[in-house]
DNA sequence: TCAGATCGTTGTAAATATTGAATGTTGTTC
DNA sequence: GAACAACATTCAATATTTACAACGATCTGA
């Protein structure tokens, strides 16, 4: 807990240094600050954990209540998220067309094969969101959700994005080593189901990151270079069986590459 | 278009100069430009839009970028939302207690009575955003969806608030003649409407907002003071009986009310 | 293909936002 | 009930960011 808030706060004081509008990163540290906290908080508590002067975090919390961004109760003097970054959702995912397209796709899929599907969308090389989801009726849920964030090498989806990232190896292992895993493989381990990945064109995660949990996913290409999206499938391990989670992977597959050549064509590809 | 450039710039140009930490009023300004359009844009067109200086635009955005709250093709140059925005919506979503205790309510009402069922909250006395919504299966689907913002005294909604919220009748006047409806009340008759919504507990708009819609709607308070949120009922005007409103409206007080104390018990009323 | 123009991007005075201490306020403990 | 402590908030000095003009890149139209 403390190893994380210096990290946020070093990521936060990196972020300021570099930047020339270092309010806008002080703001979106206390956005997400206010919507990890289970509680509203009070500016001193947000600035002790973010490393910030009161003063100034008074001042960014201000800014962000009258941009509709930030709740102010006036009785408790605390602050949480306000229902303005809904709005801001909103208008992203109405012109998405990964959103729209991918909905029926997993929707079938998630059906036919009792799975959880999740279409991810990778974002700044370091994370993934969950984008749209579609939840077969018998499964429980599992614990992911739209909107969830995952470093971008973890799981299924991590070894296709190193399969198909173009990523040196160098860099593929200093990322790799931060990664956290249940049941971590070795990096030779992993490295081995990577080159499987980048011959079967899906990758499959076997309790690795979850345990008990499998997972396969399917690379999705907006244009040449690296993948943009991924379609992913998450079921209890022992419901998949062996020979069910290659047919999964084959159907990931084909509906990843319908994705990517509709998705492709709108940018003349 | 040109008057709505002006009106953006000036509240912007206002909430800069009020602010001690305009550049965050700029980045939100910048959010929500790129929320409303449809296309991804440039600096240049993002600066005049919003009557910045280029060089500062850009800053703002890289920022933006880097907080991943803002995506950018590095070929074309544009920005656009990033799924960021998502992250924090879900966040927000996830520990508010009025979706979770209103999405049953809606989900009944919407199906006993074949209407859309909204959820919205009240936000900064300016504004409403829809934040539940259920929709009956056979109802086409009217053009609002979740996160959708509406000025506060428009429709039913507008006529529970104004009935309930205290205001002075001069700021209600000013407020008023803001408004845009398809079929516009004088002001008079609107207060009269006001008045019996606050004898009936709902309010009623009978296709002044938008044409051939009628709206249904009952105020819920989170504590003492001015409601916070409404349940709001839709449907097509020809659809819903003179005698099929009361009965609607009857369900939607008893609804608000169940939801008013079951919020209002967590807050200690 | 070339010219023109628009656009994105970088350096440098001046305005100003950030800082740290001081003030008033609220909640808590004895 | 009083003193304390923690809190939110304000204020003046300064390090920073903002704005303007110039640059280089890119696109458009002939």
């Amino acid at each position: 807990m403390a190893a994380e808030k210096l990290q946020t706060s070093n990521d936060l004081s990196r972020a300021v240094e570099v930047s020339k509008a270092p309010a806008i990163s002080r703001a979106a540290a206390v956005l997400r600050l206010l919507g990890k906290s289970d509680t509203p908080l009070g500016v001193q508590g947000i600035a002790r954990e973010l490393g910030l002067v009161p003063s100034t975090c008074l001042y960014v919390l201000r800014a962000l209540v009258a941009e509709e961004l930030v709740a102010f109760d006036a009785d408790t003097k605390r602050y949480s998220l306000e229902a303005g970054v809904l709005t801001l959702a909103r208008q992203w995912l109405r012109r998405n067309q990964f959103n729209d397209l991918a909905q029926p796709l997993l929707d079938r899929i998630a059906h036919a094969h009792d799975v959880t599907m999740l279409g991810v969308q990778i974002v700044g090389l370091e994370h993934m969101v969950v984008v749209v989801m579609s939840q077969s009726g018998q499964n429980f849920q599992l614990s992911t959700q739209i909107g969830s964030r995952f470093p971008a090498l973890i799981s299924a989806t991590g070894r296709c994005l190193a399969a198909f990232g173009n990523y040196r190896e160098a860099e593929l292992e200093a990322r790799f080593a931060a990664l956290r895993w249940d049941e971590p493989p070795t990096f030779e381990v992993w490295q081995e189901q990577v080159a499987e990945t980048r011959q079967r064109g899906f990758a499959v995660d076997a309790g690795n990151y979850i345990s008990g949990v499998t997972v396969v996913a399917a690379p999705v290409w907006k244009a040449r270079g690296r993948p943009s999206h991924a379609l992913v499938a998450t079921g209890i391990g022992s419901a998949l069986r062996r020979g069910g989670i290659d047919e999964l992977g084959a159907t990931l597959l084909a509906a990843a590459r319908t994705l990517s050549e509709q998705m492709g064509a709108e940018v003349g590809r």
